[in-house]
DNA sequence: CCTACCGATCGGTAGG
DNA sequence: CCTACCGATCGGTAGG
């Protein structure tokens, strides 16, 4: 049976274990950040060894194959994005500023340049949208957890009072989304330096028409 | 000196001529496809002979190399692009009608399935909008061509006095490309049957948002 | 975690 | 347009 590296170390040794799990966050905290560069194929193993100062067998031992390594890679962005976008965002009131930060949060990811290109999941999204197989399955469901997350935002706040109950939920999110990938297309390829400002500017109008008196303003 | 099949038929024979440049073009429409679907650096030189039945080294002499194919690639895909959204929009009358055919036929030709990977510069753009070189310039340079000609549409449709004159053309134009990518986004990746006719709508209620009463009813 | 491999494929070339 | 190559790199394996 093939045991990798991280699997055998689930034994007894709890200083090994240590060990390996830090290595392997390594790997994939570099892995995240050249495939937001490159894409997810154009993250290889030999390339992803040898920018850590690894062998390629020593690294390829914590994943087994090119499609693990593709797919721990996927659920290590979604672990940052979790951490960058979706927590801080709960602890904006719920309600209309909850979703605002969201929105905001999404943005300023991608504009803070914490991967070196741009946004993970929007490069990966465009590069397996043709795809079938696990990998693009993977990336599709971490991106209808968000739009959920997003939808759920807009709910929550008509729950609250703050935005009229004639908005559907699903396509304020989408519409919301498409200003970030919009803005997100427009300054990496196009070097619009105003794109992030404009969807912001953009996403607070949209908001603000479909507020109740009772929403908090935002922005 | 380095003499492509092409190039060396430019000489006396018209008929070989146009038997290179049929046969380049049937390469480049194929490549467009591929590329639609794998990317641009997935369009490998072998898969495309293969495909084609032609030997690798045969159809490389029509180019000389990766790059210049895929070069080549991009505008065989700008042609297409124009030949099948930009020309048949502007038989619509000026002003605000033709402003929402280039939005409605940009749509159209994606959800029609023109090409296998769904729409080329949408998968061309964020390939690479992380690299450096003449083939994103080139890229980038079809999508500033394409931008100013929505740019120009809303600013025709102003002329005609059928949209607001306090509308910002540029901004407006990238409102609805927003719309179009994240409706092409959702339906490739996400499955979203409702996509195309959300970013319609969206659309037809932004513009309408605008218009003057001289404007035609459109969509 | 390493060295030392494997067959397949990559872009590209020589020579016809 | 072809066959027959080239070195480099791909994902992956054997064995330690």
């Amino acid at each position: 049976m093939r045991q990798s590296f991280t699997a055998s170390a689930t034994g007894r040794n709890p200083r090994r274990q240590a060990r390996g799990v830090r290595t392997r966050d390594a790997i994939l905290r570099k892995a995240v950040d050249i495939a937001s560069a490159r894409g997810l194929e154009g993250l290889t193993v030999g390339t992803l060894a040898k920018s850590l100062g690894m062998s390629k067998s020593g690294l390829f031992g914590h994943f087994g194959s090119k499609e693990e390594l593709q797919l721990a890679t996927v659920d290590a962005a979604r672990q940052i994005f979790i951490d960058l976008v979706i927590k801080p965002a709960l602890t904006a009131p719920k309600g209309m500023p909850r979703l605002w930060r969201l929105v905001d949060l999404w943005i300023a990811h991608v504009e803070n340049h914490v991967f070196s290109g741009g946004c993970f999941f929007t490069a990966a999204s465009f590069e397996f949208d043709s795809r079938r197989g696990p990998v693009r399955d993977r990336i599709a469901s971490v991106m209808r957890e968000w739009m959920g997350t997003l939808t759920r935002a807009v709910h929550g706040a008509q729950k609250e009072g703050h935005i009229s109950t004639t908005v559907d939920p699903a396509g304020l999110a989408q519409e919301l989304q498409s200003y970030a990938l919009g803005a997100h297309w427009a300054t990496q390829l196009l070097e619009d330096r105003a794109a992030y400002a404009g969807a912001r500017v953009l996403a607070l109008q949209r908001l603000r028409s479909f507020a109740t008196s009772n929403s908090p303003r935002v922005g």
